[in-house]
DNA sequence: CCCCCCCC
C-alpha cells in the first residue's frame, strides 16, 4: 500500500479515494512543487478536518536537516519573542521561535512573517500540544536542526497529550543567563506583591517566592499576571517552574529565576526534598545570608524610628546563642514585635538573615526575607 | 522591568 492510500485510509471514507488523490494533486500544484505528495496528502486530510494522519509520523529524535518536509506532534516547551529584520528587498520580515518536544527530544521551530502572529497574539502557550508540518533544515546558528514554518507550514492544536522528556534542573546548577529552566522545589517563602511603574509608564506587579531542593534554594521573581499563580499555593507545597530564565540580581549579586510571560509556576506531585542547613554562629562572616538555630540569650527593647524616606518602622534586638557562639540579631518591621513573645532560653530558628559588621560586632539583620520560628 | 539589608 502506498503512502497516499495509507493516509486516505485514515479518512474513514468521507470522500472517495479518487477525489482524495485529485485534491492531493491540486495541492501539489498550489504549492508550486514546494511540498511532496505525502505532505500534500496530509494537508488535504487536514483540510477535511482529519488531523491525526500526522500522528507518529516522525519522532523528534529522527528529524534531520536532510529530511525536508516533516509532520509530527509535539508539545510547546517555550515561546520566544518575535524579532523584526530588514530583507534585502527593503521589506520588513518577522521571525519568531517556539521550542517543542516529544518523548524523544526537543526541536526549535522558526516561524516566519504571518506565522509568527501566534506568538504576538498569545495564541500559543507553553504546554500546548500541536500537530506541526514544516521544513527541516540545518540551523546555521547552532548547527542543529530547525523546523521552518513558513507559508505552507502548519501548526494546529491537537487533543492528544504528548509526554515530554524535559530537562529538569537542580537549583545548584542554575547560572546567570540560562533560559528554559525547569525546576521542582519546595515553596519556602512568599513575599508581598509590589506595584511599580514600568519604564514605558504602564503599571507593573512583581513578587518573589523562595524555593528549595536538595541542592540549595533560590529566589524566584514573578512578573505581572504571573503573580496570580501564587494565590492557590501554600508554604511547603511542592511546586514546579517551567520555562524560567536566570539573571543575577544587581543588588544581591545572587542568581535568581525569573518567571515572565512564558513561564509557569504551579503545584506538582513531584517528590521534593529540602532541608535547611544551619551555620554555627561562630562561622558567620559579614555580607552573607545565613540560617541559625539556637536559643534566645538576650532581649532588648522594641523601638520605633523614622526611616530616611520619612516612613516609620520598628526594630528590636535579641541575642541568640548556639554551641559555638552568641550573636546579636536585629529584628526589623513585624519581626520586631516577637521580642515580647520571647524569653531567655526560648529555642529559635532564624532562616535567611543577613550578616553585617554592626554596632559592636558581626550582627544579623532579620528583615522581610527572613523567617523566624520559635519552638 | 521591581524591591531590599534600615535603629542605638
Amino acid at each position: 500500500m502506498d503512502e497516499i492510500t495509507e493516509i486516505y485510509n485514515k479518512l474513514g471514507g468521507i470522500i472517495s479515494e479518487d477525489d482524495f488523490r485529485k485534491r492531493v494533486d491540486e495541492k501539489v500544484d498550489q504549492m508550486s512543487g514546494l511540498c511532496d505528495m505525502k505532505t500534500a496528502a496530509m494537508l488535504v486530510a487536514h483540510d477535511l478536518g482529519v488531523t491525526d494522519t500526522v500522528k507518529d509520523i516522525i519522532k523528534i529524535k529522527d528529524i534531520t536537516a536532510e529530511i525536508g518536509n516533516v509532520s509530527f506532534v509535539a508539545k510547546v516547551t517555550s515561546v520566544l519573542d518575535v524579532r523584526e529584520f530588514n530583507r534585502n528587498d527593503g521589506t520588513i520580515g518577522r521571525v519568531g521561535t517556539v521550542k517543542v518536544a516529544d518523548e524523544t527530544g526537543s526541536i526549535k521551530l522558526t516561524l516566519w512573517d504571518d506565522r509568527a502572529d501566534i506568538i504576538t497574539n498569545g495564541s500559543v502557550d507553553v504546554g500546548d500540544c500541536l500537530e506541526i508540518t514544516g521544513y527541516a533544515k540545518e540551523d546555521s546558528y547552532s548547527g542543529g536542526t530547525v523546523i521552518n514554518i513558513g507559508k505552507y507550514g502548519l501548526m494546529r492544536e491537537t487533543d492528544q497529550n504528548i509526554e515530554v522528556r524535559m530537562q529538569s534542573h537542580k537549583i545548584a546548577d542554575i547560572k546567570d543567563g540560562m533560559s528554559d529552566i525547569n525546576i521542582s522545589g519546595k515553596l519556602l517563602d512568599i513575599s508581598d506583591v509590589r506595584n511599580f511603574q514600568k519604564k514605558d509608564g504602564n503599571p507593573g506587579r512583581v513578587m518573589n517566592i523562595l524555593i528549595g531542593d536538595e541542592t540549595g534554594k533560590i529566589r524566584v521573581t514573578l512578573w505581572d499576571e504571573k503573580v496570580d499563580s501564587t494565590t492557590s499555593l501554600n508554604l511547603d507545597d511542592a511546586v514546579e517552574i517551567i520555562n524560567g530564565y536566570a539573571r543575577t540580581n544587581n543588588f544581591s549579586q545572587q542568581v535568581e529565576v525569573q518567571i515572565g510571560n512564558h513561564g509557569v509556576l504551579r503545584k506538582t506531585e513531584a517528590n521534593v526534598e529540602y532541608k535547611e542547613s544551619f551555620t554555627p554562629i561562630t562561622d558567620i562572616i559579614p555580607g552573607e545570608s545565613y540560617s541559625i538555630k539556637g536559643f534566645v540569650s538576650g532581649l532588648g527593647e522594641l523601638r520605633e524610628f523614622e526611616k530616611d524616606d520619612g516612613t516609620s518602622n520598628m526594630v528590636s534586638n535579641i541575642y541568640v546563642s548556639d554551641d559555638t557562639g552568641r550573636i546579636r540579631v536585629a529584628l526589623w518591621g513585624d519581626h520586631a514585635l516577637l521580642v515580647d513573645e520571647l524569653d531567655i532560653e526560648t529555642p529559635i530558628e532564624i532562616i535567611d538573615a543577613y550578616s553585617k559588621s554592626g554596632y559592636e560586632d558581626i550582627e544579623l539583620s532579620a528583615g522581610n526575607r527572613t523567617r523566624i520560628t520559635i519552638k
